[in-house]
DNA sequence: ATGATACGTTACTGGCTGGTAACATATATT
DNA sequence: AATATATGTTACCAGCCAGTAACGTATCAT
């Protein structure tokens, strides 16, 4: 039991390595060798762990396909009107995308080889998607989004928006998280119009 | 003079199928074969339009350089409250987005090997990025935008946005172009939550 | 202990692709 | 017509890197 513990965190520890690399670096820039060099092993060492190169971006997205629906799950056991949802899960959204290897998901996503590999990753953000786009139908029917809110362009242009982070943030502080989470969703609930109801 | 131009029209022909080529299979999958073989030529005359592949990245980032800088001096001499310049500049932005070399640009600004031509990449999109800055804390002094809203960051969150639709947009409209302006400018102006004053 | 399995190493290869050299032809200039 | 320059071509190379083969060694179950 213990040696299994002992795989899966050496696994772990692959994918933060590789996801930290791929985006300082970009994925056709970073070599295994490179990946393998991080973890002081060897290159062939890797291939007891993952497929192959592109299996570490496979990988990546199940972790973040967990962490991102078991939000959404919080957020909709939690309840409140569909805006109030909005905001919690967006709250929680941008707390998440700190994770070198969500971060890694989100900017790889959908950059696959292999077919199959392509298009389940596709389904998988879709799916994310649609339970967004689901939260907003129910605010603008519950009356507390706006009417013309359409939710499937409006939830893209949450993703995106938020998943810009990626290219930002930085662990050494240089980004102040609480301000931009506030920025973002006063941005989302108000819009930038001034002479609105204010607060 | 005829030579010239003839030149000219070549090197936008590269230009366009590189950038083609690029958003569809990614910086690295598409060899310069592939771009010879669209422009119906061998590898090596692209040589003779480009100085290498990077070189390519860094055309199209001039074409957008110009045409969004472009794109700002026509917004600001056409003058107005900051949020009205904004307004106008996310309309015309939106536009101009729509063609692959700005595209291109947009997904592949900062990723230069030669570290010069990264530096000059970076100090290029902060130059359009303070000047949209620049619209926004205008438009907070007037009292146009939202008096709390952060400058540098709601301009990164607008870019981010929009150049979302850099990864989507397809030529064949599976995409309501207008539709789409519609609902960012109404999420850039009011935001989502209901209740609010509408129109 | 002992076989089996997990984990790791060194050494190699084969394909792809950016870039170049050497050479041919078309076009403009004089 | 003659020369220079612009525009192409074919043929090639060199480096990088994903992936593998073959071969140790540690750890487990019994």
């Amino acid at each position: 039991m213990k040696r299994e513990e002992k795989r899966q965190q050496k696994l772990d520890a692959i994918l933060r390595h590789a996801a930290k690399a791929f985006m300082e670096n970009g994925y056709y820039k970073t070599s295994l060798d490179d990946i393998a060099k991080m973890q002081k092993v060897t290159k062939p060492t890797l291939y007891y762990y993952i497929k192959n190169k592109e299996d570490i971006l496979v990988k990546c997205e199940n972790v973040a396909s967990e962490r991102i629906n078991g939000l959404l799950d919080e957020v909709e056991a939690r309840g409140g009107t569909g805006f109030e949802q909005l905001y919690n899960f967006v709250r929680g959204y941008i707390e998440i995308i700190t994770d070198d290897i969500i971060r890694c998901h989100v900017r790889h996503r959908g950059q696959r080889e292999d077919p199959a590999a392509r298009e389940a990753s596709l389904k998988m953000h879709r799916g994310i998607e649609q339970r967004v786009r689901g939260i907003i139908a129910k605010g603008v029917e519950d009356g507390s989004i706006r009417q013309d809110a359409h939710p499937t362009i409006n939830a893209i242009l949450l993703f995106d928006a938020i998943n810009g982070i990626t290219a930002w943030y930085r662990e050494d502080g240089a980004l102040d998280m609480t301000a931009l989470t506030e920025q973002i969703l006063a941005l989302i609930t108000k819009g930038m119009e001034g002479n609105c109801r204010q607060g």
